[in-house]
DNA sequence: ATAGGGTTAG
């Protein structure tokens, strides 16, 4: 990656310092930078941050209500829920927790580290006049948390002038609701009331239209931006790969290259990575690769290590997925699993299954995903005893199965012919069969020429409720039989952001109560 | 000396 700025470290000796000055002179407007620079330095320093911070509130002189804004923003940069819950109680301890300051960063604290929105809204609802602060961050804690439709209301809503945050916030719940009207809107109250550029504003302006608009409305805004940075590149890449114009996405960085305007990012290369990949396409995808290695002094994080595995992994080139699957310090649990599900899919199901075992080995935990792998593996190499075995191995981690792996397992006895087997399976199962499980079994019918059963099924499936996500998945597995994985995968993507809003419709009602 | 903003993999 790009070289980033050094970070201020802490010597032990300078740490002792610190804690000497809490008792020696503990004057709060001393302490409270000092604390400050410790949290912004770097991560590995937050345990030092929180020790000083407990020393300070030990000693009444040392500390102010500055000193829990700064603790707060440790957290919430870490993610440390449980020390953000303690700091909470110690403000109210102090008689602090009017303080509008302290109030803003516990909101964001609780939309960040949990996605806490229920929390979140309390402290907000507790601020007797919010100020612009109060209201941007409750506006974007709603929209990270799902909540896009009460993140505008909440816009809507203020008593006090949004400036440019603000509408960033909006506009980017806009962009998640996928409402052209409200984002048309916000765009028009930014052209009216803010005159001066600012690029991250704009960048936001550029995703919604990138992302709800028209390819074309997104390439004009882009054009005519004064000013253009990594993120404005990067979004229209992103935003086209989501739309599916991939080939479009690669042309863009392709010229970002060419006019050198800025250089890519981390963002940048794990975006037309996802291009190369949906679209198979090897040899831009080897071009993106030998970018990677020209650019000197360029870590390869797991991020773009993984983005560059999939790539290979969606090519074919398993030779060169595990090259760089072999070249990752950390490997993560999406690099063992992308690996495994790329084994399974490229027919190696063998190779994936041993593979899992080297995992288990290495102590990486598998999750759910990791598991639909690995079944997967089982069912395209026809091996079942060894899918049920995994399938059981489940429990080992505490992975209950969810209707995917249902699926793959129905989707194993059948191709492996049991249809009985399979039907049985379906009757067993502890919750609804859906699309993708009768999609299965109707698949295999097909496989193995058993009409009689495809007839029953069929007539099935038309009587059921929800026949529009069950169509899609069937869909989607008859692609997939059929070698057609770039449009398998597109419809698999429909099915995921369907119950993406699902499932934030049902947390709108939560809410409520 | 305190709070909020845009792009990121299976």
């Amino acid at each position: 990656m790009t070289l980033k700025p050094p970070k201020p470290t802490f010597t032990i000796r300078q740490l002792n310092q610190i804690q000497a000055l809490i008792i020696t002179d503990p004057k709060p407007h001393i302490l409270n930078p000092l604390l400050k620079t410790l949290i912004q330095s770097s991560n590995s320093n937050t345990q030092n941050a929180f020790l000083i911070y407990n020393q300070m509130l030990h000693h009444p002189l040392a500390y102010n209500h500055y000193t829990f804004t700064y603790a707060l923003q440790a957290c919430t940069l870490t993610h440390t829920h449980q020390k953000g819950l303690e700091i909470h109680a110690s403000v109210i301890k102090c008689g602090h927790l009017h303080d509008l300051f302290i109030q803003n960063s516990l909101i964001h604290f609780y939309c960040v580290t949990r996605n806490d929105i229920f929390s979140a809204h309390q402290i907000f609802n507790s601020i007797i006049y919010p100020d612009v602060v109060s209201w941007t961050t409750i506006i974007s804690g709603l929209s990270k948390c799902g909540f896009f439709r009460e993140a505008i209301d909440m816009f809507a809503a203020m008593n006090v002038k949004p400036n440019c945050n603000t509408l960033v916030c909006v506009i980017s719940a806009c962009s998640g609701l996928g409402s052209l009207k409200f984002g048309k809107a916000i765009h028009g109250y930014n052209l009216r009331n803010f005159h001066e550029d600012n690029v991250i504003l704009e960048n936001a302006v550029l995703d919604f239209y990138v992302r709800r608009g028209s390819p074309e409305s997104a390439r004009h805004l882009f054009v005519k931006m004064p000013k253009r940075d990594v993120v404005s590149w990067t979004t229209m890449i992103g935003g086209y790969v989501q739309r599916g114009f991939c080939e479009e996405a690669v042309r863009v960085f392709q010229e970002m290259l060419q006019t050198k305007e800025t250089e890519p990012n981390e963002a940048t290369l794990v975006n037309v990575l996802s291009a190369c990949s949906s679209i198979s396409a090897l040899n831009l995808g080897q071009s993106v690769h030998s970018y990677i290695n020209s650019r000197n002094g360029f870590w390869v994080s797991n991020l773009v290590g993984n983005a560059l595995i999939n790539m290979y992994v969606k090519c074919g080139e398993m030779g060169m997925a595990i090259q760089v699957f072999n070249m990752l310090k950390d490997k993560d649990i999406i690099s063992w699993s992308t690996v495994t599900s790329g084994l399974a899919m490229n027919g190696y199901g063998k190779q994936a299954l041993q593979l899992f075992s080297l995992m288990i080995v290495n102590w990486v935990h598998p999750d759910d995903i990791t598991f639909i792998g690995l079944l997967s593996a089982c069912s395209h190499g026809g091996m079942v005893d060894q899918g049920l075995m995994i399938f059981k191995a489940m429990s080992v981690y505490k992975i209950v199965p969810q209707i995917q792996h249902y699926a793959c397992m129905v989707d194993m006895y059948g191709r492996a012919g049991h249809l009985e087997e399979a039907e049985a399976f379906i009757r067993e199962m502890p919750c609804e069969a859906d699309g993708p499980v009768w999609g299965a079994l109707l698949n295999a019918c097909r496989i193995h020429g058993n009409e009689r059963m495809f007839e029953k099924i069929k007539q099935k499936l038309i009587y059921m409720k929800g026949v529009s996500a069950g169509t899609f998945a069937l869909m989607s597995n008859t692609y997939a039989s059929a070698d057609r994985w770039e449009d398998a995968n597109k419809v698999r993507n429909d099915i995921r952001s369907m119950r993406l809003k699902k499932k934030a419709g049902c947390s709108w009602i939560e809410m409520k109560n």
